[in-house]
DNA sequence: TCTTTGTGAGTGAATATTCACAAACAAACA
DNA sequence: TGTTTGTTTGTGAATATTCACTCACAAAGA
């Protein structure tokens, strides 16, 4: 299910998250999105048969990305713990350093547009878990965290504090360090379940 | 800066909530307005001048239900942590009784474009805020949670989560009881702060 | 009678998408 | 080398549709 992208359909997935993190769905056209380009509106029909093409593309790209980049960084042998931690500190890496990515995981605009995007935003959340879920089990069973919560909650717990962050990050404009506002909600909340 | 609202305006802000949370954004549109009230479209602008302050006077209209909601049930004299408990049971029964009201406390972003929205999330996080750090401060005093998080971090954790959950309950069409997995969720995050 | 609440027809602007066409470039061939 | 041919990627104009919103008018109750 890999699906290929060229270069050029990368730039167009990019222009449109920035427009889709900075001004919101609403601003999401072809108009804006060819302005972003610089060419002109039907230009985008040679890259993408339609607008909700796009947006698909994107969120697919993001699911890809986030599953090599974890399947990179979590190498067999390496403490639970550490995994957990490594998780988190590359998600934080991602984000800061491409911020206009954050409008995707938001889907708030997206929801209800069509069963597609539906579909692709709970894939993006499976990944995640996929990831997520077996460390945190192996994490309880080491002794490594607390064993008075599922592993599933603890991710729910997880998962549900750092979008929160993501989201305030977001609504104040990008005004704080997210690297070491992150990193600090991270290491508390690994401390807080740690027995 | 209280506002009144006709009946006939709170009926139109129902209807535009219920299309909002179950069709997205997108399909917030005089016609479909229009249509859940079963009057023609021009009929809206009876009670609105235009479609923004619909959403506008929504989300006031939902400020000030928590804000009253809240004033109420917390009586002074009751035990901190059961407090806590009664602020998101509320919150749980709330949602519960009138789902269609999800999408618009929980936007998760820029709804529109405009700043308007996201001075009002802000300003719904800020009110929650309002009560439930006091509350938690009282808790940690009282030794009922525990005291290596800040009040402000506890906050972070419960209200994150709880997105979180709605979140997951939007995304599965509303499959699963509401009420119980919220109460899950409070009864098992208290347990893991409790001392 | 006057105010409230509705209707239906109409407006201009914005929307996504399609179309015929052109410039750039590379491969194939004389 | 120069010519032909095909492909990719762009353009600008035109399309139908949808959008929020306006206005003259009607029913109906106070």
């Amino acid at each position: 299910m890999t699906t290929t992208i060229t270069p050029r359909q990368l730039e167009i997935i990019e222009a449109s998250a920035k427009i889709l993190t900075y001004s919101g769905i609403g601003s999401l056209t072809i108009k804006n999105i060819a302005k972003e380009m610089q060419f002109a509106e039907s230009a985008v029909y040679r890259h993408f048969s339609s607008k909700e093409k796009i947006v698909e593309a994107m969120l697919e790209y993001l699911a890809q990305e986030m599953d090599t980049r974890y399947a990179l960084i979590l190498l067999p042998g390496a403490e639970p713990i550490d995994k957990l931690k490594l998780i988190f500190s590359s998600h934080i890496d991602f984000f800061a350093a491409k911020p206009f990515f954050i409008g995707a995981i938001f889907p708030d605009g997206l929801l209800g547009g069509s069963m597609l995007i539906n579909d692709a935003i709970l894939r993006l959340m499976a990944t995640m878990k996929k990831y997520l879920i077996p460390i945190l089990e192996d994490c309880i069973a080491t002794n490594a965290i607390k064993n008075e919560m599922a592993a599933e909650d603890f991710a729910h717990l997880l998962m549900g504090s750092f979008r929160l962050l993501v989201l305030k990050w977001r609504l104040t404009n990008f005004a704080f360090d997210f690297s070491q506002k992150g990193n600090e909600l991270i290491t508390n909340t690994i401390k807080l379940i740690t027995p």
